[in-house]
DNA sequence: ATGAAAGCGCTAACAT
DNA sequence: ATGTTAGCGCTTTCAT
């Protein structure tokens, strides 16, 4: 190892110095040049643009970080096993965030007890000029810390007391799911839910107030939360309620709080000769992209994607730049997407 | 704006000053406890480990970047549409790129054009430790660029002449899944594939032989190419596929050189009233997790995920670590994994 | 309009 | 065992 670097070759790296001397100038007009400000002798622009452009010189971004006290970059707290409703929104603020200049650096945090922790500490090695939160930190000392240093930061999919969000009602839009079950004549609906996040019990308690609002009373047993909300999971929490209830005579419905759900649940109908949406009708939250492409095709809430990441990044632009425009959450509309996976019961 | 950061408030991040200046002592005390060298007393170490831990202090890794001329960050380079194979797969890289030690730095391309050299621009402002491409980058440049300054390279699911690559046998795996279909009896198969990278072009070529082999002959206009490989654009390529041919008369099952052309492909058949297998049978490629899923559940070659991102991680890791062993490129062993949208033909 | 010099936070070589 | 110092690449006063 030298210091050209750990793999023993020459780190030809150029350097604003090398631009400097080999255009018998200053690294300062250099650093004006790059920066694009005034005061600089067209002539020497124009050779120096030209220098940069035939060594292929690129400032270096720790250099720049160091000086300036800030790195352009914004921080994407996400779950390592992001499903795709996420990883649809996080493609999209990632494209936002390009426009408005920023790099994106991504904290995956795993389902460990120590992963909230290490990403706490990543975050700190970085002079971060904001934070994007899709995942939901338990911690509490993790917001603290966000707060504490006035860190711009912006949540999306759930909230936070004191950090502006990006959010869409979930408690209401799951009553428009049950509700559209119900105006279909079910009586009998059971669910799927996850224990792992706010938005799993949201959802949930949209569900109790769609039946109590009907006035129907839910079964023991009418709910399962599971572990993930992937199809692996919603597969076992069916089996689980294909156990405890009998099709038809204590169930005609299911609603799954996300469509990766619905989809596993459909599969273990499927695996019990079940039919979808004849024998049950399911409906499923999100509206991933695949969710129009399975058999059947499935009735879901549709979030606004494009709508969260646009506003999440912006919302997080204003609030680096100083805009201080007091960035308040925001509530997005939802949309109940009726597909093939629900009927009237007959 | 001030010195304090962007947003007015007072940046209270700590420094190694800080910690010095509170225990009485030198930064360079304060370095060796923080990286963990010899010669500092026993005390002392103690002192400053409990100023650290009490003030929440981490170094930054912009400065310990400049001195160390390293970042310990490698890049991935990715689509900025990544499917759900890729997903898995980066998933996996990142984990054991963590477990070595290293941050991960993204780089997502689009498919525009000025994309791979902003891409190449972006990588070069930062002193990444390696790089791992996991997107095919067409652009020669950016090659030239990694070899000359020797940067640690390992590309997955394709290969570049000169750096090392984990992959699978995209034409022989292809052969095996056109076989099957072929020892089920079938005889007029079409396929879907796309044109945008290598491994559309060598699972196609793997299709040709397969058949050529069988002494079949394919009919002009047996296999469409399509745009993306998404589920839409395995709809738009199965619908093509129907104006043009009769199935039954003309084919009688297809190849897709992704599960999510395959799940495209399945549903434009359903649309028609076609079914899968009864009237066609289908086979994907990649076997992502939803593979498992949908209705009915897909015959597909199922790639060794978690082994190529091991070994990708491992292999830049090696060649980071200067051990020189010639990290060749590896193939690694694939498995046609049979389910439900295959059948004999009757 | 341009350059010299200081300094961002850190590590390592050198001195003690 | 510990401190002093130089310097990584860059930007920005401050002179000129």
């Amino acid at each position: 190892m030298n210091r050209y670097g750990l793999y023993g070759k020459v780190d030809d790296m150029v350097s604003i110095k090398d631009i400097a001397k080999q255009a018998g100038m200053s690294t300062s007009t250099v650093s004006r040049v790059v920066n694009g400000k005034k005061y600089v002798n067209q002539e020497k622009r124009q050779r120096i643009l030209k220098l940069i452009e035939e060594t292929g010189y690129v400032p270096n971004n720790a250099a720049r970080s160091m000086v300036l006290q800030r790195s352009f970059a914004v921080g994407i707290v996400i779950s390592d096993t992001f499903n795709m409703f996420q990883q649809e929104l996080f493609s999209i603020i990632e494209r936002y965030l390009e426009i408005f200049g920023y790099h994106t650096l991504f904290f995956f945090v795993k389902f460990e007890d120590t992963s909230e922790e290490a990403c706490l500490t990543k975050l700190k090695a970085e002079k971060l000029d904001g934070l994007i939160m899709l995942y939901e930190i338990k911690n509490p000392v993790f917001y603290e810390y966000l707060i504490k240093t006035g860190l711009p930061v912006v949540t999306a999919t759930f909230h936070y007391p004191g950090i502006p969000s990006i959010h869409v009602n979930e408690e209401q839009a799951s009553m428009d799911a049950v509700n559209h079950l119900i105006n279909l004549g079910h009586r009998k609906i059971v669910m799927i839910s996850g224990d792992g996040f706010t938005f799993g019990r949201q959802r949930a308690e949209g569900f109790f107030q769609a039946l109590t609002a009907a006035d129907i009373i839910l079964e023991e047993g009418g709910i399962v939360f599971v572990r993930h909300y992937t199809p692996e999971f919603g597969m076992y929490g069916m089996r689980e309620l294909l156990l405890r209830k009998k099709v038809g005579r204590d169930f005609t419905a299911i609603f799954a709080a996300t469509d990766e759900l619905a989809i596993g649940a459909i599969r273990a109908l499927r695996d019990e000769g079940i039919r979808v949406p004849e024998d049950i009708s399911v409906v499923g939250f999100d509206d991933i992209d695949i969710a129009d492409y399975i058999n059947p095709r499935l009735t879901t809430i549709r979030q606004p994607m494009k709508e969260m990441g646009e506003q999440t990044a912006l919302t997080l632009h204003r609030s680096i730049s100083g805009e201080t425009n007091k960035t308040e959450s925001q509530t997005l509309s939802y949309k109940l997407i009726i597909r093939e996976s629900t009927m009237a019961l007959v």
